[in-house]
RNA sequence: GGGAGUAUAGCUCAGCUGGUUCAGAGCACCUGCCUUACAAGCAGGGGGUCCGCGGUUCGAACCCGUGUACUCCCA
């Protein structure tokens, strides 16, 4: 037999289990006649590095799928990735402009050619990183949202929702990020309160005297500045409604309007309306006809409409503004304000309000199957409150915005006239539209539409932009099936079984996937979602790159081993709460490894000797082990039911470390120097081998180990395949309250002796009261072998002498040789009599209750008689404790 | 402005249908141990106004109201 490491060192062994799994093709799934059990990844971005989040969230989903697989279910969960539009196109561009190549000298074609080369080099590291963690993906089946299927179906689904009517394209206020130059949606804002400053600016009211003085944290919008507005009921202006205004530094006349909008109370009640630069403003000009004033230039520069500072950095023309303003008079003051302020999640530069020609989903008709499916708990939110926000958003659900201005991506499939003579953003919202799968669709279509016959190839010209990434994300379910061209394992997958998510996304994609699997499939895309919080720092910070508070997730695996990294994060993540990540967790999930590891170096150095019979302490102890089992069992199969995992685990962990190794195994361990019986052995390894698969899920590099290492087996006889029985066993009361005692009195021994000093070698005399329960217990076969193992103690009935203890209800006395300080003794019975006296006084109380008798539980009320008898059998006994102190 | 959540030991949290001696676990802390699987270990111990107030109930950490504090989402 080769010696094991008296550590468990996981390096090795998990990188040769993982290849074992894989070479025996156990990850990979295809349907058959069996149940399925079915997860799709939430694809990682392609640009991803393994982080905390990752790790948090594919452990749960890996435990979930081998749980399923134990079960004897067709597991398959699907891995993938996501091209991440505006995320790697930024990556690409710095990597050229490192390079000194400027994106803007190159074609699309020349662009994409160098995104791919990218994504062939440095995307799906993370799938790598997963494995190392264990994630039991079917990675034949690894999908990414830009290859052929994923994109033909996008591509598929724009047409689809064109021809239904569900997508428009039109002038909107959007978030524009000038950084990137792209819109933004707004789950890709991040407000966040900054420290600004407002400037009070007073403009003169034409043909009077009289200025106005208003407050603005962007003076270089005065420039489009269309209106001034003032609440209607606003006393201090009410002479000046109608009246107009001239706009300083450029002299135009704007009239002032009164509108209820405006907020009375902050700054000086006085609003000047920039239509152009704020969605606000934006309404305020619809309802009052105003014009629009665009000046800034998309990259965030002041734009020929400004007049002033044209080619300047907004930041930039804000300082001159002031300067000019403050020179020609106008600045009335400033000061300090702490506002949000929305910055890019990508480019973290200041979003702008922006009127820009997008496309959009109209999105109304598609919320209504969804928002009913989770409010009728068709499809299962945990946890169960998300519910409230979900319906929130799904009962106010604006249009979704899907173009990009951006070049990695599905190329919208919409063309255009060549001859309308536009660019892009600048192009008419009525100017026609052609769609199509194709450019020869689209041709047909524009013949079709415009009655020309004379069109080619050669007039249209294909929308530049490309569709926002979540356009295909939220096909997923269905697309990493090929559910639109081939739909017999479309039919077996789905609905999926769970999605496993953090709540942050759950607008950006679990309601639309919801929608889309009603929308395309009739059907709901997943039975439940388990929503997991999200990791933040022990500061409860959120991690980030920023901040550099998160930790190396490799590192962390390669410090304290897969397995208990995956105890460490799941230890610490009930859903939907935030987790507040330590690694102090990964260091005793690596603990709890090592703890398993020498319960095996334990059982494998036993001889057996098949002669010898096995002993009734031996018997009874494997009784209580397997009854425990079986309660274990039972209450791990209701957490995963409720997908408590942490709950789980954190059962399994005191299962395994307090009752097997501490209590089970130092029973039924051989005395020193001696072989054990084979029936106490082969029990034991039986034992070992359940928990193995319970444990499997959520540790399954060690338990596959240990698994290999309790016997020889034959080819395919893993413990990642290894199947749960329907009951693991019957929980046995009789031996469940004989071993509460016994350990009770175990506890008490081993205090006595700790109080006493006295060694653990030496055998503790013991004696219990004549009692006839107590008597069947200790006269029980092998209750006192245990007691004599757990606690070097023999235990007899008879009278009391000697140190008295408490176990349970009754008093047992130990023969102890040491002088005893009678006076804190009986202190110290006398406050416990104290302490019973008040307890069965309030259960005294109780009894008496009428109202309690007639309206409790007939076995709570039995309960309360015997808590009352049990009190005075303690009482009772501690003054014959005292009595014969004295 | 609208909504959601949380508050229990020094820390992180559990406590599921209101009913065991219910006030718990892990960590941290203290004490004693290198006891022949494990010091990444073993044994034992101290530590609490269950956020405040009020109510419902025979009975409240748990249900209701209210106040306070914090967190988050949406606008």
């Amino acid at each position: 037999m080769e010696e094991l490491s008296k550590r468990y060192m996981p390096g090795d062994i998990e990188d040769r289990w993982y290849q074992h799994w894989m070479q025996a093709g156990y990850f990979h799934s295809v349907p058959d006649e069996r149940e399925p059990f079915t997860i799709v990844i939430p694809p990682p971005n392609v640009t991803g590095q393994l982080h905390m989040g990752h790790i948090l969230n594919n452990t749960i989903q890996d435990t979930l799928i081998r749980r399923a697989r134990q079960e004897g279910k067709n597991a398959c969960w699907v891995p993938g990735m996501d091209h991440a539009s505006i995320a790697t196109e930024a990556k690409v561009v710095a990597l050229l402009r490192e390079q000194g190549i400027k994106k803007s000298d190159l074609t699309r074609e020349e662009f994409l050619a160098h995104a791919w080369a990218w994504k062939e080099k440095y995307g799906g590291i993370i799938f790598n990183q997963l494995q190392k963690l264990g994630a039991s993906c079917d990675w034949e089946r690894t999908a990414f949202t830009m290859d052929d299927i994923r994109s033909e179906a996008v591509i598929g689904i724009f047409v689809d929702l064109y021809k239904k009517g569900r997508l428009y394209r039109g002038k909107r206020m959007v978030n524009w990020d000038p950084a990137a130059q792209t819109v933004l949606s707004n789950e890709e804002v991040l407000y966040e309160e900054e420290k600004a400053l407002l400037y009070k600016v007073k403009y003169k009211v034409v043909g009077t005297e009289e200025w106005i003085t208003i407050a603005t944290t962007r003076p270089e919008t005065i420039l489009g500045d269309t209106a001034i507005a003032v609440h209607p009921d606003d006393k201090r202006y009410t002479a000046l409604q109608g009246k107009k205004v001239i706009v300083p530094l450029i002299n135009r006349e704007i009239p002032i309007i009164a509108d209820a909008y405006v907020d009375i109370e902050f700054g000086t009640g006085a609003l000047k309306v920039t239509p152009a630069h704020d969605i606000n403003d934006y309404e305020i000009g619809k309802r009052h006809n105003l014009e629009v004033i665009d000046v800034l230039n998309p990259d965030g520069t002041m734009s020929p409409a400004a007049q002033l500072y044209v080619g300047l950095d907004r930041e930039k023309a804000r300082k001159k503004m002031f300067e000019a303003l403050e020179e020609a008079g106008h600045m009335v003051g400033t000061e300090e304000l702490v506002h949000n302020v929305g910055r890019s999640e990508r480019t973290r530069v200041v979003v702008e309000p922006r009127l820009s020609l997008q496309w959009f989903v109209d999105t109304k008709a598609l919320a209504d199957p969804a928002l009913k499916a989770v409010m009728e708990d068709e499809i299962a939110f945990y946890p169960e409150n998300l519910k409230n926000t979900y319906r929130h958003w799904m009962a106010n659900i604006r249009d979704w915005c899907i173009s990009r201005q951006l070049w990695w991506g599905h190329q919208i499939p919409a063309w255009y006239l060549n001859d309308s003579n536009s660019d892009g953003l600048n192009t008419d919202a009525d100017e026609p539209v052609f769609v199509g799968k194709n450019a020869e669709e689209a041709l047909l279509e524009a013949k079709r539409i415009t009655g020309r016959d004379d069109l080619t190839l050669a007039n249209l010209r294909q929308d530049e932009d490309v569709l926002d990434t979540w356009f295909s994300s939220w096909l997923w379910p269905i697309s990493v099936f090929d559910g639109w061209n081939d739909t017999k394992e479309l039919d077996y997958y789905y609905p999926t079984s769970v999605l496993v998510t953090g709540w942050d996304i759950i607008f950006l994609w679990v309601a639309r996937m919801i929608m889309a699997g009603y929308e395309w499939k009739g059907e709901k895309p997943f039975q439940s979602v388990y929503f997991t919080g999200m990791v933040r720092d022990k500061q409860r910070r959120k991690m980030s790159k920023q901040l550099g508070n998160s930790p190396d997730a490799l590192g962390l695996i390669e410090q304290f081993g897969a397995d208990g990294v995956r105890y460490g994060i799941m230890a610490s993540a009930p859903a939907g709460g935030d987790i507040l990540f330590d690694e102090k967790q990964c260091e005793l999930g690596r603990n709890f490894c090592n703890k398993v590891w020498n319960a095996l170096r334990l059982v494998k150095s036993w001889e057996t000797d098949g002669s010898l019979s096995q002993d009734e302490g031996r018997a009874i102890a494997i009784r209580w082990i397997k009854s425990r089992m079986a309660e274990v069992d039972n209450e791990l199969r209701s957490d995963y039911r409720q997908f408590r995992l942490s709950e789980g685990i954190t059962t399994l962990y005191s299962f395994v470390w307090n009752d097997f190794c501490s209590i089970f195994l130092e029973v039924i361990k051989p005395t020193f120097g001696e072989a054990s019986d084979q029936e106490s052995y082969d029990a034991t390894v039986e034992v070992f081998e359940d928990i193995c698969k319970l444990l499997h899920p959520f540790m399954p590099f060690i338990t596959e180990e240990i698994w290999h290492q309790l016997k020889e087996r034959p080819q395919g006889d893993d413990c990642m395949m290894s199947l749960l029985p329907d009951v693991l066993g019957e929980a046995d009361k009789v031996v469940d309250d004989l071993f509460a005692h016994v350990l009770e009195v175990k506890t008490s021994v081993l205090e006595l002796r700790n109080q006493h000093q006295l060694s653990p070698k030496e055998n503790m005399d013991i004696v219990f009261p004549s009692d006839a329960s107590l008597i069947t217990l200790w006269n029980t076969p092998g209750a006192k072998f245990v007691l004599k193992k757990l606690a070097n103690a023999e235990c007899e009935v008879g009278e009391g002498t000697g140190v008295s203890f408490l176990a349970g209800k009754f008093q047992y006395y130990a023969a102890l040789t040491v002088t005893v300080d009678k006076d804190s003794e009986i202190k110290r019975m006398e406050e416990e009599i104290a302490y019973y006296e008040g307890f069965l006084k309030s259960v005294d109380k109780k009894l008496g209750n009428e109202k309690f008798v007639a309206n409790a539980h007939p076995d709570v009320v039995e309960k309360e008689k015997q808590k009352y008898a049990d009190g005075l059998s303690k009482i009772e006994q501690l003054r014959k404790s005292i009595e014969q102190l004295n």
